[in-house]
DNA sequence: AAACTAACAGACAGGTCTGTCTACCAACAG
DNA sequence: CTGTTGGTAGACAGACCTGTCTGTTAGTTT
């Protein structure tokens, strides 16, 4: 999902080289698209090395949408916080994680989708695609919940269909009307959705 | 996006079977997944008549993508059309193509999406993705425009949003309850948009 | 009958992929 | 001084990838 990769001033151990190379890369081109030889390169790291922190390329895949999901979930939740303390307001809020992601540089849709795309239904790098999608559903549901919706689950439903659906038409294009009527239909919603203005 | 491949009852042709394959296999496993030589072995075809037809492997790629975008874009107005003459009530009733497809056995989301994922933003095949969505977003703004929408450009990015969401949900799981609250939040959207109700 | 067309069958080249292995080096702890 | 830890450098195996090439077979047209 195009969040900033985490940077380090100092100088980095070979784990954390590999982790950000591999970020950069699997976000730009697709995990499959990526080969392990490039990492290495990349990342400036013997092969062995990589292999001994990441046993399988899967295994480095794994981390990758950890560092993302970490990056992606914080992004949302500070989005969300900024937008006040009303749990209403918050709901709507979150969308501005999406504009800001739409406008940076080498934006390229939503990674889980991307990768899970790419990935076997049954496989470990595809459950956990699914699991971070339920994570942040979970989420939003709760603040459904906390703004008074008549109906959480549905509006919780709803706001993240058109979070991942503004995050999909990022790997077509970064147009940056897409987040901006995200972000109006949300408010749509949920004014549909929550019975009482709090205000 | 999870259509019917083109069937036939005669024996086919060999290009027919190359395409027919070709779109059961990049769809399920996307077209970096699958290698020229399984489709040459599960087509039936020797290797110097694919060649013939689709000189590169993006060549069969294009010919995916067309075969996809005239099922889903059929299925769409077939969905329309079927919601009535009224285009306020078609805007809603496209959203059916949505759970149709999502109920289909091996869907697996939208393969426009899944292919730009998997592709180079520069390269012809993801294009090619780009088109296909921007016409689709042409044919529902039309649709919103008469519908009376007060502004048509933007309903129709809302709208869009929603159904690419809804896709973009099938790679995770095709959970049926995607669409139908796709096409609730749709409703609601038409209905805050379009000033007068028609009926 | 002869020529042409479409398809089949499969070897082959040249490249890339993952993952394993050997050998070496530098820092540091006991 | 010696053993351990963490890293570098790169060869290697075995599989798979795209795309080309040779040769054969069957049906159709002239």
């Amino acid at each position: 999902m195009a969040a900033t990769a985490p940077s380090g001033g100092t100088r980095q151990s070979a784990r954390e080289r590999i982790l950000d190379t591999a970020f950069r890369l699997f976000y730009a081109h697709g995990p499959r698209g990526v080969g392990v030889d490039t990492v290495i390169a990349e990342s400036g790291v013997a092969k062995a090395t990589l292999y001994k922190h990441f046993p399988r390329k899967d295994d480095l895949v794994l981390a990758y949408l950890d560092t993302v999901d970490q990056a992606w979930f914080g992004a949302l939740r500070a989005a969300a916080r900024a937008a006040g303390d009303e749990p209403r307001d918050q709901l709507v809020g979150l969308f501005g994680a999406l504009g800001t992601a739409c406008r940076r540089e080498g934006y390229h849709g939503c990674a889980f989708i991307n990768t899970a795309a790419e990935s076997a239904p049954g496989s470990d790098i595809h459950a956990r695609t699914v699991e971070h999608k339920t994570v942040v559903r979970a989420w939003v549901t709760e603040l459904a919940r906390r703004a008074g919706a008549r109906d959480p689950d549905r509006l919780a439903r709803q706001l993240t269909l058109l979070l991942d659906g503004g995050l999909a038409a990022g790997v077509l294009d970064a147009d940056p009307s897409a987040p901006a009527e995200a972000r109006a239909a949300a408010e749509a919603l949920v004014a549909a959705a929550c019975p009482r203005p709090t205000a």
